[in-house]
DNA sequence: TCCGTAAAATGAATTGACTTAAGTTTGTAG
DNA sequence: CTACAAACTTAAGTCAATTCATTTTACGGA
């Protein structure tokens, strides 16, 4: 059978991250304490701890969410994506830049990124690595299929593609998310021009 | 006259600095406290927040002196750089990398990013920002100077350019820092590749 | 049904960054 | 030389994340 015991732990982690998407969401992660967490979650402080290393492990578990949903959707622009081949990259990253902030704040965004970056080793660091990864790998996946359609350099190595084009659209999101006033408008303004270089190259062998 | 206060004052900041990096260096950011740090400088815990605003502050701040020095480094590098391009960008780029272990590990330029990325208004955090910013810039500057010697496509933006070049670097650093067993010449390896890739373009216009 | 074991919950104790109120020292004006 | 004000220092707090010893609960076997 399933176990009393499974059902009430898988549904306690449901209870704790919920009450923590709820508290962050509305307070901040600064502002949000574990006490208050357990609280919303109906249970003790301590518990928390028994699914959760850490204040920063809670968030991101809520990015990680995130993260599949962006992933999972970003499967349906390469299956079919925009004839040019400077306008699908370009859809792709928008895309992921866009889904982003609909269920997290910038504030959010620093300290979950603050956080998979000095606990690297830990399982949730780990597991925001394994995000990032996997998004760059879907990058050099369209990539490889702008290829095949004769509209990349096919001798490009496309995961190499990949890690570059999602770099460019990481740490400007990073510096996006670092300043408060920047509006989306420009951070997009920014991605077109450096995705625009990366697609014609610094080189000078014209010919 | 330069005034008893004002040089006491000085000597002091230098004093903690010192003691932190003393023991930043020896024990690690996490398991240095500011207790030990003030201490180590002979004053009160106290006192080390007249001086600083946080402990990332002082990670920072001694931080930020090794970028001035990469970057009044990097200078000569842009005066005299090698005859060909690709070269040119690689040996600057690999030369930022190469400086920023000397002084500081692994774990404490984890922890001085992900300070900087969670408190970007702060005093520091703003610093850090410019500190990259100038970097970047450099970075452009080399590939205006390419550019001059017609060896870069002067129809590229070098300003872009050195943007997408740093960010390149600055994420494999990134990665590189996160992960304690990762040796520098994958780093190197990696970033010789998407230099080259950033060269060569992703374009099919060829010809 | 009753019991022993191990998982899980608890909240009090610990820890360490940061704040603050009170006491000192330095510079200055009379 | 003296008194006052501003700037510094300090040590005793506050606050919140994390840990831990203890209690409670689920589960399987007698």
């Amino acid at each position: 059978m399933a176990g009393l015991r499974e059902r009430q732990k898988a549904g306690r982690r449901r209870d704790i991250l919920a009450a923590a998407a709820k508290l962050f969401r509305r307070d901040g992660f600064a502002d949000t304490s574990i006490e208050a967490i357990a609280a919303e979650a109906e249970v003790a402080a301590g518990t928390v701890y028994n699914y959760f290393q850490s204040k920063g492990d809670l968030l991101i578990s809520l990015v990680a969410l995130d993260g599949e949903e962006v992933r999972a959707a970003g499967k349906s622009i390469i299956a079919n994506p925009p004839k040019d081949a400077v306008t699908a990259v370009h859809r792709l990253l928008t895309f992921y830049i866009d889904h982003s902030l609909i269920h997290l704040s910038k504030e959010l965004w620093r300290n979950a990124m603050a956080n998979a970056l000095s606990q690297p080793s830990s399982e949730f660091g780990l597991a925001y690595a394994a995000l990032d990864r996997k998004l760059a790998d879907q990058v050099g996946e369209l990539v490889a299929c702008l290829q095949a359609r004769g509209q990349i350099d096919g001798g490009v190595d496309s995961k190499t593609a990949g890690d570059v084009l999602f770099e460019v659209v990481n740490s400007l999101f990073q510096v996006f998310v670092a300043r408060e006033e920047m509006p989306i408008a420009l951070l997009k303004k920014a991605l077109a021009r450096q995705v625009r270089l990366v697609f014609s190259g610094l080189g000078n062998s014209e010919g």
